[in-house]
DNA sequence: GCGTGTTACTAAAGCGTGTTACCAGACAAT
DNA sequence: ATTGTCTGGTAACACGCTTTAGTAACACGC
């Protein structure tokens, strides 16, 4: 270390002085001297070595177990993405992006820890027959959910999928709507999707409406299966004048698909989202929907994951953020 | 290490062994039971300290300048790093975010590596005011830029963007249209803004079209820009009977603007995008734009820098994609 | 029997930090 | 004078791996 040889002290003393190591006395100019000398080289640590002797990586992992298509066309992303920038950039840690084959080892959670370059992890939309969660549940690796798993007792960070989709059902229904059809987020091995569902059949039975299951689809996260599913339920012949899609970007291919049919929104077919993407305001007519606040949710999982990692046990297990109605104009009043 | 014990064989055997080195003679026998050790005892090599031992991170860097918000507002995030995942898992490697402060020092990029957490960079939308990135150039830290840029000695990976603009416009002067404005993506900064209303100013020449700078203005990324440029020009009280808007973002902030002021898509008014975002065909109409391969792009990208990372130098400096006119419902013939 | 290779393997020296244990000196209290 | 405490600093080991240089054993040609 030539800093070191600079500052004319040993290499202990640069790394007590640059690291800013309490209860130790050196003296003021020593320090100086050795900030000066850090300060004229231009030296910077090596984080791979600092990792090696803390045996702490300083770096997070967003762990995705989607296929590359999926991510590819994950509206959220950027959203969670600058939300766990956001906190990373004050506590000076780094974000690693992984993904875990659909059909990974039990291991694969683990391995991404043990190897070493991760400290913790925040999981996005985890499945609830992931086996290899169970592993990481007996682990003691810091982990957070964003999304719940109902019998895990992994920390989670998420909105209340089914009172929100209740909510979206609600507002319908008190616009006299009562043939309401509900288009899934995802396959119902996604946790959020089942609740979701949840929620529009607890609104529904609410008021008295029955459920008709042939009403019910399941989307598969993109724009397309959301047209495909609409098509389906177009096609049946079943009588609808709402939709409730939980997920807006499903309900863009909803959209697509009704004005295909020739049916008109809201005149002809309401249709309430779920997630308020950036694009629901714009798009045609504005996509009343539920908000979903992705950022303040990675950004919360952060959070509880430093806390983790610190070795704090937050007070709370399962944090859960509020969702808002967002009414605009793809829902109309039915006499 | 226990491996070795078990195996009954040095560290240095295992670590060839487990890594397959080559050239080395080691019998078929050992090799089996030091890989059966490693396999009962469940061995996951420290990712760190092989980081440290060959001075090679096995990682790469995306790295921003933009600032979480707009990163939070990135559509295209999603695609770049599927593209980049896609190449990255064949070649075990990881994917590290990072983001680097607008007024940052001459050394931001340079620290990255320096640090040694990442092996080389991926630089996305680079600014020409950027100074840092000269003192890139000057180092030998392998870098790619996506998007290019001119008086640059970096590698790139970039479409067209001139030539893709004056596609978009002469499609529009081909329909009969002569009344052109344009809403260029982002400030004259980034790179590829400049470029694409160059791309238009080209068009409107080879047709004898006189260019008027009033019916050229600068959105910044998101929606809210677009609408707000769209206002501004209907305001101006300026005629025109098409648009071209450098980015489908940008577009959808645009043809609500449109709509607000009651101009129909395409009847009144032609719009035209660039990108091909996963919504633009399913807004309504469907919109008419110019494809933009960005997981190509982001892939590409990848695998250019891995040849930079292995010493290996490309034949060519700059990759050139080819983009596409895509067309759908948002134009219409002008008699 | 001697050099010359070849095969199969290992000891030990890094990689660049953090950290523990220790030391020398100054000063105060006993 | 001895002991204890505080200050300011250092030597040396540890982190878990790769890699260089080397060794021992054996085969081969002459």
């Amino acid at each position: 270390m030539d800093v070191a040889n600079l500052a004319g002290v040993s290499r202990t003393t640069v790394s007590l002085v640059l690291n800013n190591v309490e209860g130790i006395h050196i003296s003021p100019e020593t320090r100086l001297k050795v900030r000066e000398a850090a300060e004229k080289l231009g030296y910077i640590p090596n984080a791979t070595a600092q990792a090696l002797a803390t045996r702490r990586a300083r770096a997070i992992g967003l762990v995705m177990t989607r296929s590359p298509h999926h991510i590819a066309s994950d509206t959220f992303l950027p959203q969670i993405i600058g939300g766990l920038l956001d906190v990373i950039r004050e506590h000076k840690l780094r974000l690693l992006i992984e993904t875990v084959d659909a059909n990974h080892q039990d291991r694969a959670y683990l391995e991404l820890v043990r190897a070493k370059h991760i400290d913790g992890m925040i999981l996005l939309t985890p499945r609830i027959d992931d086996a290899a969660l169970t592993k990481l549940e007996e682990s003691d690796v810091p982990t957070v959910l964003m999304g719940k798993l109902d019998d895990s007792s992994l920390f989670s960070v998420d909105v209340d999928n089914r009172v929100a989709a209740k909510m979206a059902v609600n507002y319908l229904i008190q616009l006299g709507h009562c043939r309401i059809a509900c288009i899934a987020n995802a396959p119902p091995t996604y946790s959020a999707s089942p609740e979701r569902v949840q929620g529009y059949k607890d609104a529904l039975r609410d008021a008295n409406i029955e459920v008709d299951e042939d009403l019910i689809c399941y989307a598969d996260f993109d724009p397309q299966s959301g047209f495909e599913c609409t098509q389906a339920l177009l096609d049946s012949g079943k009588a609808f004048t709402a939709i409730f899609v939980a997920s807006d970007n499903v309900a863009m291919g909803a959209k697509a698909a009704l004005r295909a049919a020739d049916k008109r929104i809201p005149d002809d077919i309401s249709i309430i989202g779920f997630d308020d993407i950036p694009w629901a305001q714009y798009s045609d007519p504005p996509l009343t929907t539920i908000r979903l606040p992705a950022q303040k949710l990675s950004s919360e999982a952060c959070l509880l994951l430093l806390k983790l990692m610190r070795g704090i046990s937050p007070e709370q297990q399962h944090v859960v953020l509020d969702t808002e109605l967002v009414v605009r104009k793809s829902c109309r009043q039915v006499r």
